[in-house]
DNA sequence: TGGATTACGAAAACTGTTTTCATTATTGAA
DNA sequence: TTCAATAATGAAAACAGTTTTCGTAATCCA
């Protein structure tokens, strides 16, 4: 298993690549570079895990607070057609958006007392939905695995607890 | 694999234990046995696949057409509470309802063309997510697995298709 | 630089679901 | 059997997240 690490700093250099690669989209699309799709994109890009349209906006708003979420809204589906970015639904009831991690696809581990989100790859899960799906006589695209539980480490559990609790006191 | 077979007829015997099953739930909890939700219950039992709350309606409305949609509502909510029925959310926007298969826990492969939905359940994936799991520290409590694809066998898949289009064309 | 085209922002609309609230039904005790 | 106390119902309003509308503003290519 390959256990995606989500703490160490955002890469200035992958950053500039993904703003490029936008860019580009936008263009082959016939569509316009504005003021307002830069600032949300690079911000998006510059934040980790997996971001919500109220977090995004927030940080947006920081940047440039007449950016309304109608904007955030559409930029983000622009992100999703590009490839960039996917879309990810862990059942709270809002979408989050995650730039792809160094491993392109992953699935993800999620603990209902702390919300902490662990991504992971492991090549034989792979392999054996491919074999399951041949078996079925069907051809799959895409997947998704989400594996909802409890961390076993309860100190670093309840710490992380405290401080969504705190984090969410001061906002 | 196990593919399960979602076209048998309903069992009788099977429905009503479950019916017992939601009576005893009733009873336990201390509400109040009604003719809505009787209605409402038996006519999901009844039923096969996975249901969403406005096609549950139209089958209960036949029944009784007093039966408004926040007793269905809530009457689903005590059938998952029950331990009965599970929710599913294959990315459509809308929650979908089954009772238990013959099969506990199952997963899905969900066909984008034609819709279908299989059942599967393989002790090896489910296996291989615990070791996953123990790996990482974390003790899971539920999963959810979703394959999206599209079947190979196109005739057959087609077929559905059209079936589909015509049954939404004549409602 | 003009002018067709695209994007923006605020607000309204939409969708699936939940809640409210006045009324009705169920239930266990008298 | 009544009789409350309690819970459930149904219509409509509220809700939350997201999408659409529409008048105005920005972009960008000839
Ligand atoms: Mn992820
Ligand atoms: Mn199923
Ligand atoms: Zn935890
Ligand atoms: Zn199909």
């Amino acid at each position: 298993m390959v256990t995606i690490n989500t703490n160490t700093p955002v890469d200035e250099e992958l950053v500039k690549e993904k703003e490029a690669a936008f860019a580009a989209f936008i263009q082959r699309r016939g569509l316009k570079t504005t003021r307002q799709r830069n600032t949300i994109i690079s911000t998006f890009f510059r934040m980790r895990g997996h971001i919500s349209v109220e977090e995004l906006l927030v940080q947006v708003k920081k940047a440039n607070p007449r950016i309304g979420y109608a904007t955030v809204y559409r930029t983000l589906h622009l992100l999703v057609e590009s490839g960039l970015v996917e879309e990810r639904r862990f059942g709270d009831g809002l979408a989050r958006y995650e730039g792809h991690s160094a491993v392109e696809h992953h699935d993800h581990m999620i603990c209902l007392e702390c919300g902490l989100i662990s991504e992971f790859y492991n090549p034989r899960l792979e392999a054996l939905q491919e074999s399951l799906a041949e078996e079925n006589n069907f051809e799959i695209y895409r997947h998704r695995l989400e594996l909802y539980g409890v961390c076993k480490d309860k100190a670093a559990c309840e710490a992380r607890k405290q401080q969504k609790a705190a984090r969410a006191q001061g906002a």
